[in-house]
DNA sequence: GTCTATAGGAAGATAGAC
DNA sequence: GTCTATCTTCCTATAGAC
C-alpha cells in the first residue's frame, strides 16, 4: 500500500513533467515554424527554441512531420470548438447571423499565427496524414452545413449539397488569404462583405 | 559582306537552340515541381527529365529559384492573356456574363497542372521576386476589376475597393481549391455557383 | 557549350556517455 | 531521461576536362 502511493508519487510528476516538455516542443515548433518556415524551421532551431537538446525532442517525437501533425490537430480541435461554442445558441438565427459567427469564428482561429498557418497549408499536399486529417475535418463542417442549409427555411439554393462545399471553400480559403496578406482595405470591411456575399448568395430569390 | 552573313548564319541557329534549351528545361521543371514538389525536385532531377547534364542546367540558369520564377512569369503571362480575349469583345455584358468568363479564364488557365500551381503558392512566400510579382499582377486584377464595377450600371455594392479585393481574391483562391482538390460534387455546378455567388453579391438590391 | 565528378554544406536522425 | 557528438544522406552549385 505505501508502496504503490510511493511508487504514484514519483510517476505522476514525471507524466506531467513529461507533457509539459511536449507543449514546450510544440510551443517552440509552432514559433520556429512561423519564423522560418517548414524546411529552415530545422528540428535544431526547435530544440533550441524549446530549451532542451535535439535528442531530447526525438525522444518525443518520432520525427519532424509528426510535430507538425500534433500542431495542426491542435488547430483543427481549436477550430471546432470554436464553431460549436456559436452553434450553441439554438435560438433560430438568420442566416446572415449564422454566417457571420461561422466566419468570425474562423478568422478567430486563424488570426494568432497566419504564418503557422501558411507552413500547414503547404507541407499538407507532401504529408498524407496530415492531408487525411484535414479532409475529413472538411468535409464535416461540409455535411454540417449542407444539413444547416436544407433545414433552413431563408435558404433559396437548388442544391445545398453544391452550396455547402461552396460556402465552407469560400469562407476557409478567403479567411486564410485575408489574414495572411495584409491588404490595402479594411479587414473589417471585408469580414462584412464576406459575409454579405454568401448571405445573398444563400438566401436570393 | 560574306563574312557577316556566315557569322550569322552561325549565330542565329545557335540562338534558337539556345532557347529551345531553356524551353526544354522549363517544360522539365514543370513536370518535376508538379510531380515531386519544391523541396525533392531537385536540379538533378529536372536535368535528367530535360535530357542533359546538371551542368548545362546552370548554364541557363543560375539558380533553382529563378526557374520557377520564370514557370510563375509565364503563368501570370498565358492568365492576363486569357483575361484580354475575353475583354476584347466589348459589347456591353451583363455583370453575370463578365464574371463567368473571368472564372473560366481562371480555371482555364490553372486546369493544365494544378500540382504545379501549389508548388508556386507553397514557395511564394519565401521567395520575395516571386512574392513581388504575383502581388503586382494581384493588384493590377483589382484595380481593372473596381473600374470595371464602377462603371457598370448593374453593380450595387456601396464601396467598389472593398467589392474588388473581394470578387478577385474569392474568384483567385477558390478555383485554386477545386482545381487542386478533386471533390466529391461536380466541377461544372460548382463554377456555375461560384459565378452565381459572386454576381448576387455585386447586384444585389 | 556540354559533360563528369565533386566540393561544400546542411539537415534529419541516432548512438552512447552520464 | 537528457545530453553531446556524429553518422548518413542528399542537395545546390562549381571546377575543369573535352
Amino acid at each position: 500500500m505505501a508502496d504503490r502511493n510511493a511508487l504514484r508519487a514519483r510517476k505522476q510528476p514525471r507524466q506531467a513533467r513529461a507533457e509539459l516538455t511536449r507543449q514546450r516542443i510544440l510551443a517552440a515548433a509552432a514559433h520556429v515554424f512561423a519564423e522560418h518556415g517548414y524546411a529552415a524551421g530545422t528540428t535544431n532551431r526547435i530544440a533550441e527554441q524549446a530549451r532542451i537538446s535535439i535528442g531530447s525532442l526525438y525522444q518525443y517525437y518520432p520525427n519532424k512531420d509528426a510535430i507538425l501533425l500534433e500542431l495542426v490537430t491542435r488547430h483543427l480541435e481549436a477550430g471546432a470548438v470554436l464553431l460549436n461554442e456559436h452553434q450553441d445558441g439554438e435560438q433560430p438565427e438568420s442566416i446572415e447571423a449564422i454566417m457571420r459567427g461561422v466566419v468570425r469564428a474562423v478568422i478567430g482561429n486563424h488570426l494568432d499565427d497566419p504564418k503557422l498557418l501558411q507552413v500547414m497549408m503547404e507541407r499538407t499536399p507532401h504529408a498524407p496524414e496530415l492531408m487525411e486529417r484535414i479532409t475529413r475535418y472538411q468535409r464535416e463542417r461540409v455535411a454540417y452545413t449542407r444539413d444547416l442549409l436544407a433545414r433552413h427555411s431563408e435558404v433559396r439554393v437548388t442544391d445545398v449539397d453544391v452550396a455547402a462545399e461552396l460556402v465552407v471553400v469560400t469562407v476557409e480559403t478567403v479567411v486564410h488569404q485575408l489574414v495572411a496578406a495584409p491588404c490595402s482595405v479594411d479587414a473589417g470591411r471585408l469580414e462584412d462583405e464576406l459575409v454579405a456575399m454568401v448571405t445573398r448568395y444563400l438566401t436570393a430569390v
